[in-house]
Order: C-alpha cells, then sequence, then structure tokens
DNA sequence: CTGTTAGCGCTTTCAG
DNA sequence: CTGAAAGCGCTAACAG
C-alpha cells in the first residue's frame, strides 16, 4: 500500500486520521492507491497501536422492543456517523449477565459504554475506571449520583402523573411495577407516585403495589386481581407500557368501561399508546433523545472535552382518554 | 502476568484458548495468576496476533421494533454463549447505508456477518467474499440463491394465506405492502399472493397493491382510502403487521366491521396480533428462530464446519377472529 | 511536512 | 507439553 503510493506507511496513516497533516499532493496520491488497492486498514492493528478501538460498547436490559430499541438505533445512528462501530448486549435484567456482559466489552477494548441505569455493584463502576474510558448511565437523570447520567426524572414524571389523577378526583390507586430489584427506573416510579399521594394524604397500601416482569399479559393478569378486589380501585397507574396495553385490553374483554369505572395511566408513550381504544393516557419519555444525547456526550468525552451531562430531559403528559374522573357513585 | 505465575506467555496463550494443551499444575498456576491480576487479556492484540477478532456484525433495517429486535436478541445471547460479541448496525432499508455498514464492520474486522434478505449489489457480496468470512442472509430461505439462506418461505407463507382466505369466499382482495425496492422479503410476500389469486382465476390489478414505508399510520391511510373505493375490498392482506394494526384501529374507529364488512389479516404474528380485537389472523414467523439458527450456523461455520443452512423454518397460518366470510348481499 | 524506528499485547510456529 | 522468537498491521514519537 505505502509501496503503490510512492510513501512512507507513516504518511499513509497520517492521510488517514489526519489528512490535514499531509501536503494535498502526496495525499492525492494515496488517495488514488487506497482506491485502486480496495485497502482497508486492520482495525486490530489500528486499535492495537493507536490503544482506540473506535467501537462503543451498549448494554441494554432488552433490545427486542420499541422502548430500548428507538434508543440504540439513534445512538448507533448518531455514532456511525463519527466512525464509532456499536457492540451491544442484552442483560435480560440480570446483574449477573450485565457484569459479565461488562466485562467482556472492556476486553474487547471499547472506547466508550452506555448503560441503562445507575443501580448496579461498585465492581462493576470500578471495571470501568480502571479502563478509564468514558461512560454514561442512561434512563435516568439523578443529579446527586457520581455517575454521569442522562435521562430524564422518573420520580418527578410520576408524581406529576399522579397529582393529575388526584386532582381529577382519585382515592383508591393501585400501581402495575415491574420488577424492583436493581431496577432504579422502576423505583423511582414507584417513589414518585407514592410522594404524590402521600403529599395528597392518599395512602398506598404496600398491597397496591404489584410486581410483575414486563409484559401485556402479567398486565392483564394484574387487571383482572385487582378488578375482582373490593372496593376496586379507580386509578391504575402502570409503571410500564405493556402493563396498561393489557389492562386496556382486559378491560375491553370484561365490559369495564376505561375510563368511566376505572382510569388507566401508561408511562413511555410507545407507538401503541395513541393508538388504543380508548387512546391512552400516558408519560411521554424521551427515549430518542436519550439515545442521541448520550451519542453526542461520549463523542465529546472520547475527544477530550470534559463536559458534564445535559440537564434532566423533558417529559411530558400526555392526557387522553384512558382518565377522566372516578365514578361518582361509591 | 506471565511472570507472576512464572509460565512463559506461551503458556498463558494456551491456558485461555486451548486448556486441555496444557499440563493442569501450570494451568491452575496460570489461572490463579489470572483472577489474582484481575487480567483480561487485550482484544485487538489477541485479534491482530490471531486474526479473529471475535466479533460478529449483525445489520438489521431496524431494530426499533419487536420484529427484528427478537432476531437481534436471541442472535446475541447464542453468540455470548461462544464468546463472541455482536456488532450492530441499522440500515434503516437504505442499500447505500447498509453498504457503508458492510465495509465499516468488515475493516473492524468481524469474523463473520449476519445481513437481512438477499438483495444487494453484487459488490457487497465481493467485498465479502474477499475477506473470506461466514456470512449468512435471513428471513428468507430461498434454495435458488448462492447464499447461505436462513428463514422461512415467504411465497408460500403468502400463498397459503391467501389460499385461506379465497376459501372462505373472498373475491376482492387488496394487499398493503411495504416499499418493494430492495426488500426481497416483500417482493416475495406480493409474489405469494399474486400466485394464489391466479391459480384460483382471482384479478389482482396493479392498484390493488399499495405501497408504503411500515407503520401503523400508513396501515391506517390505505384502509381509508380502499374502503372509500367502490366497490370496497372485501378481504387486506397486510404484508407486514404494523398495517393491519393500522387497519384493524381505523375500522373501529369508522365503524367498519371487523370481519363482517371486511377481512383483515396480517403477517408476522408480533405480541399484539393475539391481543388486538377483533384478534389478527395472521402468519407466524419464526423471528426468533431465526436469530438461533443464524448463530448456531456461523458459529459452526467459524469452527470450520461446513454445514449447510437448514431447510426453511416453518411459519404457521394463525387464524384468528379478523377474518370471516365475506358479507353475503353484494 | 515526511520518513525512520520502535513497539502495541497477543498468538503461533518451531524446536526442544 | 513448554519456551523462544518472530511477527500480526498499524500508529506515534522523533528526527530531519
Amino acid at each position: 500500500m505505502a509501496q503503490e503510493a510512492g510513501v512512507s506507511p507513516a504518511t499513509v496513516s497520517r492521510c488517514l486520521n489526519t489528512p490535514a497533516a499531509v501536503r494535498s499532493d502526496k495525499r492525492q496520491r494515496v488517495e488514488d492507491a487506497v482506491r485502486k488497492l480496495g485497502y482497508v486498514p486492520h482495525g486490530a492493528a489500528r486499535a492495537l497501536a493507536s490503544k482506540r478501538s473506535r467501537m462503543i460498547g451498549a448494554i441494554f436490559p432488552a433490545v427486542d422492543n420499541a422502548l430500548f430499541g428507538c434508543a440504540l438505533e439513534v445512538f448507533q445512528q448518531e455514532l456511525a456517523h463519527e466512525g464509532y462501530t456499536v457492540v451491544v448486549a442484552a442483560s435480560g435484567y440480570d446483574a449477573d449477565l450485565e457484569a459479565r456482559h461488562v466485562r467482556n466489552l472492556l476486553q474487547n477494548g471499547i472506547d466508550a459504554l452506555l448503560l441503562v441505569g445507575t443501580a448496579r455493584s461498585p465492581d462493576i463502576y470500578r471495571l470501568i475506571a480502571a479502563r478509564q474510558i468514558p461512560y454514561v448511565a442512561v434512563w435516568r437523570s439523578d443529579q446527586t449520583s457520581e455517575h454521569p447520567c442522562i435521562g430524564f426524572d422518573n420520580i418527578a414524571a410520576a408524581e406529576h402523573l399522579t397529582d393529575y389523577l388526584v386532582d381529577l378526583g382519585h382515592r383508591r390507586f393501585v400501581m402495575f411495577s415491574g420488577q424492583l430489584d436493581g431496577n432504579d427506573r422502576a423505583q423511582d416510579r414507584v417513589e414518585g407516585v407514592r410522594r404524590s399521594l402521600d403529599r395528597h394524604g392518599i395512602p398506598l397500601p404496600a398491597n397496591a403495589i404489584l410486581e410483575r416482569p414486563f409484559g401485556v399479559d402479567e398486565g392483564r393478569e394484574m387487571f383482572r386481581l385487582v378488578m375482582t378486589e373490593n372496593p376496586a380501585p379507580t386509578a391504575i397507574i402502570c409503571g410500564s407500557e405493556p402493563f396498561a396495553y393489557g389492562a386496556v385490553f382486559e378491560a375491553a374483554e370484561r365490559n369495564i368501561a376505561v375510563p368511566d369505572q376505572v382510569s388507566i395511566a401508561g408511562f413511555d408513550d410507545l407507538w401503541l399508546a395513541s393508538q388504543l381504544s380508548p387512546a391512552l393516557t400516558t408519560v411521554r419519555t424521551p427515549q430518542r433523545e436519550i439515545g442521541q444525547e448520550a451519542a453526542k456526550y461520549l463523542l465529546a468525552r472520547l475527544k477530550g472535552d470534559r463536559i458534564a451531562p445535559p440537564r434532566p430531559l423533558e417529559t411530558h403528559l400526555i392526557i387522553r382518554k384512558s382518565t377522566a374522573p372516578p365514578p361518582a357513585a361509591l
């Protein structure tokens, strides 16, 4: 390659990495040779010599749904523009598996890492710190955290949604939550609901918080459960949208009127929320923006800028048709 | 590291790669040293020396939906078991972007590559062939193709579904298809519908095939369009399930009875299909199995086995409530 | 601005 | 079964 262009290997390298540092005539010769030979630099060799792999790791709880899929897609796109490649792994909400993936990715020499949430063993953060690579924890913006976060305030979002339902007149709530263990987003959302209710002096007994793996069928099942209780809740807050879908579907099947008999609210505003009937009242969370901002942040750190992560991203309460004042007669 | 264990670097390498080739006492010493030092081999150095990166590329049209997300998740899991890491990219159904991703991944030294569909420029296949790495084209099983395929027979699946609708008595069909250009799966599905109708002597005029980007809203729009025509179709076949969701939602909103007035059938059987009301008649396609078989196949090739890709995977016609005989009076 | 010179941290012959 | 030696293909000082 260097011979073909009649220059030294170092010059070829410079053409590829810092073209501005090469006089244009030589650069031209190199570029021609590159095209002629179909030359493609060897990634591993570059990585070994330069100590940068141009790969960025991303570990999501799952990638088989629109929620994280959107963020992943945008994240990948942004990084591809800058010549970075994304290595993904799915943890299945399993802390051990996540830890193994972190180790594995670090070993593969990723230049930066994206993780979801901040709740994990300090060992993992130590591993990352040892490698001195930029990383970011997404989906949650915790100003008190020592880790760089990009996301939104799950507590405030849940609190706001709950306030809205309280203002409508609701007093008997249940919450459908994803598994709380190790999931700080889920914990935050419960906390937000609790804060609002506390502030309004409304009780939220422990058995009013149902915890299940994420899924539509789980939403259906919880809905059946709570609606056969007496008194039944007048408002159901779902910490994850699939639960809300399940609740709405189950309500339709059992002829329970939504929102007249019971209000149902979700979280995330995925594509289905607005299509459902009744359309779902929910909190719109910035999935794509998270992917984008995370990419921007890591790219900046990779360039050496010591920028701080952005302020919490905004969420929006989207009021649709699945919520209304509670039934008058009790 | 080698010093810590009191052996040569070569022995350390052997312990990591072919432990069976090292006597157990030395192996023990090395393993202890690994643990003590928290030693993690340097991926790029391994890749450079061994000419294998232990990374596998995967380019999907999109990863922000359950369809490809499921396949990606399983693919990644299977490969992680064997110590491989998955590098993903999304092409956005754009051939140029896909080509750039292929080049980029090849440059990063992936050991194998997964692609969706077989329709792409020969240049790309040449690039891959030049690298001599195993690859597989998924989502489609084309026995006549020169490329290793893992998937199902889209033509037969669509044909079977159409046969079913014809048997129900339908004669006026429309098809909602994704963009056909560069998408062999979409083309196959149209072809399958056409074959069934031809065989039954039922016409399918060109304007009965509507082509749109994938999406629920597009499904709604096409539904509005065709249902205001006279005569309106009695059966709508959707080449992609979101179109069917859109059609069902729009029908509900406009009080068009499904299936009494019009039958709607989808393709893929994603999680929503069974939850919809009416529940959607659709073709179940083996998304997860594709991910799994693709991983198995590539792993085998990577080990040197010259196995052939599996036979076409099975699809199943799932008959639910969104299809019925056409309205009697015409 | 450009060439020369050393490696990057592993794996892999090849002897022993 | 094990060690010594020779790179893998590139980048990063360092002179010129």
